[in-house]
DNA sequence: TCTGAAAGATGTACGTT
DNA sequence: AACGTACATCTTTCAGA
């Protein structure tokens, strides 16, 4: 399992902070920033890549530029509450669902979905309708203020 | 402005989709997957984020290592409808709100949080009231199944 | 827009403290 | 744990097609 934050001391949380900035940044960047030889930072790096601190690294994406203009939460239920709930194994395949939350509250899950047009949501939902024997409730975005900022990456307690 | 998709031909979006999976890939290896030169590749790259279909790159970090444990979707919308709207910007100083969504709906914004416990959530949640003037409706995340999947960067029109 | 080459910068392993 | 060294690899630029 991943270690819990309190394994993790100040310039651990310093080279987090920086790579959740910047993926891309060289260990050598990184050995200025935080202070250390190259060397120490890189098995630094890769002692929290190994714990699950860090789970990898993603290039950041306009969504309007690979043709994506409709972002929508879609809340689900079980049609039928009595059967086995696995919805997000079964929605698992449809790749415009970037993210499913399980919540508390009337919903059982919610969706992040992400489409080109109004006829791509409607042709989704029915897919998750069927794939999943839910009913949807959509909330569509209008825009995004923003959107996926780094966690603060604030004090802790005492390393192991 | 950021390109729209069709100007993003197939080449591109082979590289969209590797640096999307995994953003610390070096040009070389790029270049191989591509079947490009380095040199080429390197130059595609540095297009693609100039036009904004790159935005930049992050590390994917675990939120529990990072003691945030608890993820929740809060719904705004204004206490006082008449009054000028501008919660995203009078929230924007909380590092606890990831994202930030304008929604058609009921709610006026909705917003993904994270913070350390319920307590901290609490607290949050009175900032959020007391910055925007705003009523909040909050939806705890129990677990989450999966989240920022990668696009699927699928087939399209013509390059330019 | 591609290629290939050359120079400098960086990644990575390893031995030392 | 961290450092410094050393070698391999990668980044970056440029001329040429």
């Amino acid at each position: 399992m991943s270690g819990k934050f309190s394994d993790v001391e100040e310039i651990d949380r310093a080279i987090v902070t920086a790579l959740t900035a910047d993926g891309r940044l060289s260990y050598t960047d990184l050995a200025e920033r935080v202070g250390l030889s190259v060397s120490a930072v890189h098995q630094r790096v890769r002692r929290l890549e190994q714990r699950g601190v860090i789970k990898g690294y993603t290039a950041r994406v306009s969504y309007e530029a690979l043709d994506l203009q409709l972002t929508a939460f879609v809340a689900i239920r079980p049609f039928d509450p009595s059967q086995p709930d696995d919805a997000p194994d079964k929605l698992a395949h449809l790749s415009e669902i970037e993210s499913c939350y399980s919540v508390a509250g009337e919903d059982f899950y919610m969706l992040l979905v992400r489409v080109a047009s109004p006829g791509e949501l409607e042709r989704l939902l029915q897919q998750i309708r069927t794939a999943a024997n839910v009913t949807t409730r959509t909330t569509v975005v209008l825009s995004t203020p923003y959107e996926g900022r780094p966690p603060a990456v604030s004090a802790s307690s005492t390393p192991e």
